[in-house]
DNA sequence: ACCTGAACACCGTTCAAGT
DNA sequence: ACCTGAACACCGTTCAAGT
């Protein structure tokens, strides 16, 4: 018996459950999937998901990296773009994961680890938006300017507005940033 | 038996059962006080609740409710004062229901009555500060200064920042207002 | 009108037992 | 190492029965 073949099978496995968590967290919502729809969407007993996972919150660290990481490999089109076009793509693209994001913050205070991730992101999506502030602004607001755009943008995600008035919240929240 | 009566009784009965559940919202929060528990706290059985309210959502918005209403009791002190410091005094002011800002926004889909109370508060709030900007700023784009400054305000409830950097992106945020 | 004990259908999670 | 049936302790809510 090889030792690395189960091994590249275990990660198969977790993926197609992260898959199917995915579709049905973000269809459905956190809350109203259990995990015996889970388990029966990946077509497993219910507490066989214990065996890839800790728990449900770790599912949804899983899916939330998983979301994550395509929305940074579709990222790379937008260098060079101007800022409010990279804000409002940003929202427009993460428009789907609404629920999920709210489900974060409501589950902070429930699941340390879900607490970590949510600080980790935080720190690397403002360290991104930083350095793209930086030499435009007054490095004495940067701090606060950065925090406004992210706040800001977690509104326009959790709030489901029309795509106009995304776009002109987007362009009235660069407008304070000069181009140079 | 006099008619109002009763009538008087059920209102104060009604009120110890959300004097009860907004100390425990706040405390533990939402998902983490059992209905068992907030019985006990209130001294009734489990289902006696379902006597007084629809189900725990509508407990939450008779909580919700009794918050608003003294936030606004006490808002009448700040007439008169610039903006930025109505602003931080209001985050200060909710910082204690950070955990029922969050829980009101992860339940919108689960709950058509808590969706419709949260409609309405956003309506109000967003009139109030769209009639302290008026006549300061350009009139095509108050409305979507109106919702950064809501979606900043909400960021600072649910994220637990720092007092001071509080204070400095409530500042930061009115420093694009002009007084005259 | 108001309150309750008991039950219902569910939930996330654990555990002993299998292969 | 991986998977499962059965059980556990809990949850929000309902209902028949009391006063």
């Amino acid at each position: 018996m090889p030792p690395t073949k189960p091994r590249q099978d275990r990660e198969e496995k977790r993926s197609e459950l992260v898959d199917a968590a995915r579709r049905l967290f973000i269809e459905d919502g956190y809350d109203a999937t259990s995990m015996a729809a889970l388990a029966r969407a990946a077509g497993v007993a219910a507490n066989t998901i214990y065996w890839y996972f800790d728990d449900k919150d770790d599912v949804l660290i899983a899916v939330l990296d998983a979301v994550l990481a395509d929305a940074l490999a579709d990222y790379g089109s937008l260098v060079g773009q101007p800022l409010q076009d990279q804000l409002l793509w940003t929202v427009q693209q993460l428009q789907q994961t609404r629920r999920l994001v709210t489900t974060v913050h409501a589950r902070i205070g429930r699941s340390e680890a879900l607490n970590a991730w949510h600080d980790a992101f935080h720190a690397s999506t403002e360290a991104l938006l930083r350095g793209q502030l930086e030499q435009r602004i007054d490095p004495a607001t940067i701090d606060a300017e950065v925090k406004i755009a992210v706040f800001t943008v977690e509104g326009l995600l959790t709030h489901e507005l029309e795509p106009h008035e995304q776009r002109v919240i987007c362009e009235q929240l660069a407008a304070r940033w000069p181009t140079r």
